[in-house]
DNA sequence: AATGAATGAGAATTCATTCAT
DNA sequence: AATGAATGAATTCTCATTCAT
């Protein structure tokens, strides 16, 4: 399930799934530390205590690793959404929903470093790269469809827009948020602020309606 | 004048200069192509019709023609606020302000294409790169002092952060943005909807007492 | 036990100490044959029929290799002095004790090419560079304990100074000897005369009751 | 006469000569600064208070320079010899005659900062480089004619032979004498009693009828 | 499977030398 | 003659990847 076409030879032996995700581990570390580029493949075969050659066993290049960093990621995010994006959410509050969403994502991003190095990963500068793309999309989507559920005038296109553009925004304030060794909470705080007055002003009627009908 | 210290040679003639503004524009294009990392000092020399060895003798490294490059975005959109940060601007209404703010930024942008490169340039993946840093500070101070005058009772420290959250949120967005080849109009349209929701409800009191006073 | 801490790679594997000797040795003949600046690491990985990758696995840059070099010519050339100063010197004639010096250190030149090329390298022409400074020091400590033992009221500074000015003068000659393919005999000859000569001059009371006590 | 065959261009005009002279003493105090490898045509043609361009104006290369310098050395010691050989150092005694011609040379040395690091050159480690010969060569054949005069017994090859040991052996103690930013006196007395010795070793019933003779 | 030594293409940087002005 | 900008070959060093053990 977890299977990546990409990975060059199944792990058949628990061991291998084990030295697969220590790299992984590994590998999150030290693209947090330094960033992509500046990582090498032997650091990460180092800090995950494995030689070079059973790194290049599982995985054919460096780019690799950062790909299935990245879709672990997203299957996380895809999980995670899935628990919390169930249909009690249709009931909360407009400051509730977006607490369930963003306080689990600023956690995830706490206990899993290598996220942002992956989402600033810059191959091709001007565009998205694939890697970023893949994240913003996993979680747009899983936004999108909450949107579409709790704003039912709303058309599929701009609440998939809508998603984007929050979630570029929380990890970019994320990202400025996490900048110290701490999380500057009162960031986090705007954020919200933020992407409730956004909401708030787009699906004015549809929010108005609700606090009405309560 | 722009002449930073970090030049190995004073273009004492009219060729030096002309000679340092085509590398750093073809710096700026190659950074923009391939991101910093992937962008080789040969690439740039050749791009800028340049011999390697010249652009040495301006530059001692790459990492400093990013820098020069940076310094010289951030004179440009210090001079640009400048232009755009006058009196008048008290006057205006919200939209408009973020009107004035944003169109020229957007504007600079598409016509800067090296810019958001250096923005994404990512040493140190988790904190935010000093080049980063120095843009950030560069946008957030300008306009740190519109939301002083606009906002009196508003202290110097929150001014800051909201303008470091606005600039973060709007380069965010830009580069959500600009992720095609042109422009994505709706993305800066909804832009301005947050910038203009998320001061709203920051400055609510504020804000109401203007509209009134008109 | 010959490790040095200026090794990147430890070599943990009879290979690796091989290569590692391997390349001690190409750079020994590179050194002798252009010199130490003309030296390339290419040329040198060449000649150790290794991949300059290796090298550098192995040597952080090539400094350190010249490094490495001479701390092995010190520590052969320290083993040679302690085989050859043993207390039977004491009773030697003068003429026989200088043989007992200069021959095995002749021979070491002869049979280990690189090291006069160290002894020239000229960093900071002026002053004397830290390798020949290290090689002169050992060679020259060496030298001056025979001094104490045979001459006791020799004060250790003058038998020190004495001991430099004799090895400073013997590696010149040797190098004036070796100039050409083969070693000018009747310079080591005449090389021999001069510290002989040198010596019976400063501690001529002691050699003199030496003769006689015999 | 003193124009070398090596210059390009044959200063026809007064300001050429004294830029030669300006580079040729700029080289001389580089080379003995940082040596002639580390040294750069653009450091010396700074010193000089010239224009790269002009340098190669006189010297078609790098190595023509310190050719040329070293021929200046070789003319200067020429001249200094020749005012130093005459017929009076027939009379005089050794010690007096090893004053004359030691202590002058030290003093060149001590004025002329750039002579060690041509004489140190290693082009080629192993046999001496052209210049290094030159130097020796010029100085030896000084020396060998006062030999041959003073002892009339000894034949041209060894009295010459026997020159240039002295000579390197004058060399090799001046560097070693001069390692610090003074001149260690103890060694240039070290020095001339090494070589007196060595002489009336060599010499010894010539210089033994002398002394009786007088 | 695991290991880590070996490989070499490729990047940054220097500097002797040329040449247009 | 003088100037100094321009040139690019040559060098050092890195690191992704391979392969022998």
């Amino acid at each position: 399930m977890t299977q990546s076409t990409s990975m060059r030879r199944l792990p058949k032996q628990a061991r291998g799934e084990e030295r697969v995700a220590a790299i992984l581990q590994a590998a999150a570390l030290v693209f947090h530390e330094v960033g992509f580029d500046a990582a090498t493949t032997n650091m990460i075969a180092q800090r995950a205590n494995t030689a070079i050659g059973s790194l290049y066993d599982f995985f054919p290049n460096k780019e690799t690793i950062a790909r299935r960093l990245n879709e672990q990621f997203c299957e996380d995010l895809r999980v995670l959404f899935d628990a919390i994006l169930t249909d009690k959410l249709v009931h909360l509050s407009l400051p509730q929903l977006i607490d369930c969403i963003i306080d689990p994502l600023v956690h995830y991003h706490q206990t899993h470093p290598g996220m942002l190095a992956l989402w600033l990963k810059s191959q091709d500068a001007s565009r998205l790269s694939a890697i970023k793309r893949d994240l913003l999309e996993t979680l747009a989507h899983k936004t999108a469809s909450i949107f579409l559920l709790r704003y039912p005038h709303c058309d599929e296109a701009s609440a998939l827009r809508s998603s984007r553009i929050c979630m570029q925004t929380v990890q970019a304030l994320i990202i400025l948020a996490t900048d110290g060794a701490q999380v500057d909470k009162k960031i986090i705080v705007d954020l919200k602020i933020m992407i409730r007055a956004y909401l708030q002003t787009l699906f004015a009627s549809e929010e108005a309606s609700r606090e009405s009908g309560k």
